[in-house]
DNA sequence: GGCCTTGTTATACAATTGTTTAAAACTGGT
DNA sequence: ACCAGTTTTAAACAATTGTATAACAAGGCC
């Protein structure tokens, strides 16, 4: 039907925009022209930018939720294996090789700089992932952990993959760009902040012996 | 002098208004009115609203730089304190109680949006910073530690500060505010992080016995 | 066809933007 | 007191913005 395209054309549109250059320097001009449609097509269906912008962003989580979902898990599955996935989801959702789609783009900002539209992702979206981590995280600490540190550990995994994301343009001055290629693929980043939590929570040996006793050296017996 | 308090104080509510509202939402009328000058003021020291903005950004970084110094080390303090340090400066960088002042904002905008005012502040201020901690990661590693896995482990560290910073307002819906209040604070945010990774390098005990127990058993011996 | 709802278009409007200009005010040196 | 250079000011400029309006087109229903 005509009447849907249009609307949807806008939405895409929008969003694209919206990522692109934030809600304040994207126009409506713009948004119109590259969706197509007339300038009083995007207040005729979405009475003002703002609305606009609101539904954007919704529609912007509901595509992206879609396109890196978690695996299914049964009760049998180890929690080893569980935070392994989670982190390769997260990362996934936020790298999401190849291309930089919108949607990453228009959700990192509204988690820099909250508005209206970020009460709904965080209900619908954040606060759900957030318990399915916290819920793994909890299988592998003792029984008596306190629900801060259980926090902290999760936003220690959370963390790590955010950084890879908001930073990424930040990481192309400071890292080597074949290194970049080679060593921080999706996959290869997931094992390394999963290894990290892990071994942080002692379900793995530690990286090497010899670390141990440079530590020691260092403290005791300094270079002189 | 007059003509530099004019100019300074441009500068300061330009920085200001930048960290609110951002390069294209701030507007020079706003900037000047809050300076307490006239409007044409700020082309006439800073000749167009770009160069005004980066002038304010490199203008930020050196002050933020000043406010949370690194201590200063001898050769026999050992890598995990200077380790606990860089954690505890960079949290104060990022999160400096009270308040939240513009310097870190207009940074963090950077940061996600690089724009020219960026490449001088990777140069002068992240590369060497950066370079500090891998220094500090690599007396706590094999010497064999190839350079990507020595930067993995670096972004790791900055990573879990960012993400306190990045999602701030984020976290104050996510999580009950007394626990924020009692248990976020930059002293015990510092003291997790850093546990985190002398954990994961294997420089201090495993979280718990019962941990490993419970994770074989979730491995091998799955809850029917 | 006549009529009504729905969608589309072109145009207009007031407000705000960055920037320029030219006059005014000020400054310090002689 | 005068002048040259610098700083400050008010006013205006063209461009762009979100939004509103009113005319127009399309299609279903009687």
């Amino acid at each position: 039907m005509a009447t849907d395209s249009t609307r949807e054309r806008i939405l895409q549109a929008a969003g694209e925009q919206f990522a692109n250059d934030g809600f304040g320097q994207a126009t409506i001009r713009a948004i119109c022209r590259k969706a197509g449609v007339n300038l009083a097509a995007a207040n005729y269906y979405f009475g003002d930018k703002e609305h606009l912008y609101i539904e954007a962003v919704k529609h912007a989580r509901r595509l992206r939720e879609k396109q890196a979902p978690l695996p299914h898990w049964t009760n049998t599955t180890p929690a080893k294996e569980k935070l392994a996935q989670f982190v390769l989801t997260l990362l996934r959702r936020m790298l999401c090789e190849p291309g930089d789609p919108w949607q990453t783009r228009l959700i990192m900002r509204e988690i820099m700089e909250p508005t209206k539209a970020c009460e709904e992702m965080v209900q619908e979206a954040f606060q759900p992932f957030f318990q399915i981590l916290i819920d793994i995280l909890r299988d592998m600490m003792p029984e008596e952990t306190p629900t801060h540190t259980l926090h902290q550990w999760a936003l220690s995994v959370i963390g790590q993959c955010f950084y890879y994301r908001a930073n990424a343009k930040i990481l192309t001055m400071l890292i080597d760009g074949e290194e970049l290629r080679e060593e921080f693929s999706v996959e290869k980043l997931s094992e390394h902040i999963t290894d990290v939590i892990l071994r942080g929570l002692g379900h793995r040996p530690p990286l090497s012996q010899s670390v141990a006793i440079s530590s020691v050296r260092s403290r005791d017996e300094p270079v002189k």
